[in-house]
Order: C-alpha cells, then structure tokens, then sequence
DNA sequence: ATGACAATCAGAGATTGA
C-alpha cells in the first residue's frame, strides 16, 4: 500500500498539477494540506472521478486537510482533540481499510513564524496536543501513522543552509524538542529509517530561486507506530515534481507499507 | 536589513505562509 502526504498550497490553483501526479504516481492514499477551500468548494469529480474515497476538512482561504483513498475509509474523525477553541483545520484521520487495516492522520502543524509570539505559543501548545494524540494511538497497538507538513526541520542536516533557519519558529531548539518527544514515544520516522544523510529535502520556497540552487528544508513526515514501521517497504520524496509547471511549493513524500 | 514569490479573497492590497 502506498500512502503519500503533499501540501498542495491551495487546491483551486493546484487541481491540474495534483490530477496529473495521482494520475502518474497511483498513490493508494494521499493526505493533504493547505487545500485552502471549504468543503463544499473542493473538486470532489476530480478525485472521486480516478476511484477515490474522498474526506475533507476545509476551512475558507486558509489551512484545510483531506484524506483520499482507494480504499474504503471508516470512522473518519477531523480537528485535532484537546481544544475545543481551536478552529484551525489542521488534522484528519480515518481507517484505512485495506488487507491490513492502517488508522491514517493526516496533518498540518502549524507554521509558528513570527517567534517569539503567539503564533509560536500556538504551534507550541499544538505539539503538546499532537503528542497527546500520538500517545492515543500507541495504546492502540495498531498499525497507525501521523503524515503532513509538520512545519519543523528535525536536524541540521534537514536544511541546505542550516544557519538561515536558526532563529525561525521551524528549527527553534523548542520546536526540535517538541518533535523529538513526540519520537521518543516510539514512533519511526520513516524517511530516516530508510535514508541517510544531508541533502534530501520538501520545501524549496518560491522566492530567490531556491529550487534551482536546491535551498530546501525537509519539513514533510511520516511518523509509524511500532506496528506501522513494522510493515515499512520503502519511503521517498518525490523532488522532481517540484520542477513542474505551476508548482505547489511542498513535494509529495511517501511510503510503501506492506498491507 | 530588505525583498524576493505565491495563493486567497475580493475586486486593491492586506494577510498568510516558511
């Protein structure tokens, strides 16, 4: 089964680009994020149409999720618990049910910029619940995984000017620690399981030419349950969609899982 | 230090992003 996540940065400006990669990449399910629609405004036909099940949590101009997926999807649950003020439409998860039943989050943590301040007191305390959930879904015992732009550069090595993002809400020694206690429950990150070393990235910002000098920054995860990486074939960023016609300004990334 | 680039809503330019 292969699940891949993409922040398409807004799915009116990016139906064409996203029809022609589900077309070509054949994903069984997809998370994505920044779809920056309402519900009702989403084109349903596109994806529906290519034999998807489709969940969206939208939210007008900004954020939105939506889960797709060849197989069928159950107990669909939107928002991430723990604040119930909290309207931001970050987070999505279901069951997907395929040969082996696998309970996919998909998530758009929060940017956190400017920090210090309460946009970054608000990315903060979002982790603080994203672990709460996360402990959740380990009790659970099941295969399960948390995929989407996490908005955080785990190592230096995830950046190809590490010193650049120093005082930036995505690599702040707090937004590190954040991300890694959530690690430290024991979820796999599946991309370094699989691949080592500097220079493999799913950001690349549209400004000053960073994609053609490959100034990008690895921002875009998959975190497996013990269960779930268990079952890990594979994992890859697709870098090349990048280059393409009216890009999103994220790549996909994605795992081959073996249910 | 600043701006560069893109999407959205609205129908200009502010806001948000990373």
């Amino acid at each position: 089964m292969k699940i891949a996540t993409f922040n398409i940065n807004g799915i009116k400006a990016r139906a064409q680009a996203l029809s022609d990669w589900l077309d070509e990449a054949q994903p069984d399910v997809a998370v994505l994020q920044e779809i920056k629609s309402m519900d009702e405004s989403f084109p349903r036909e596109l994806i529906e149409d290519k034999g998807y099940n489709l969940e969206t949590h939208g939210q007008k101009s900004f954020n939105g999720v939506a889960i797709l997926s060849k197989y069928p999807l159950e107990d669909v649950r939107r928002g991430l618990p723990g604040d119930d003020s909290d309207e931001q439409a970050r987070w999505i998860e279901a069951t997907v049910v395929g040969r082996v039943p696998v309970r996919v989050c998909g998530l758009y943590l929060p940017n956190g910029n400017p920090a210090p301040g309460p946009k970054y007191d608000y990315k903060l305390a979002w982790m603080e619940r994203l672990q709460a959930r996360a402990k959740e879904l380990l009790a659970m015992e099941e295969p399960a995984l948390m995929a989407g732009d996490y908005n955080v550069i785990p190592q230096d090595e995830d950046a190809a000017r590490p010193d650049a993002w120093r005082k930036d809400a995505l690599a702040l020694p707090e937004s590190r620690a954040a991300f890694r206690r959530i690690l430290n429950l024991g979820y796999t990150e599946a991309f370094r399981a699989r691949v080592q070393g500097p220079g493999h990235y799913s950001f690349w910002d549209y400004q000053a030419g960073a994609w053609n000098r490959n100034d990008g920054i690895r921002i875009d995860h998959f975190l497996l349950t013990p269960q779930c990486a268990d079952l890990l074939v594979d994992c890859r960023i697709e870098a090349e969609v990048r280059g393409r016609e009216k890009p999103s300004d994220h790549v996909p990334v994605w795992v081959e899982l073996d249910a």
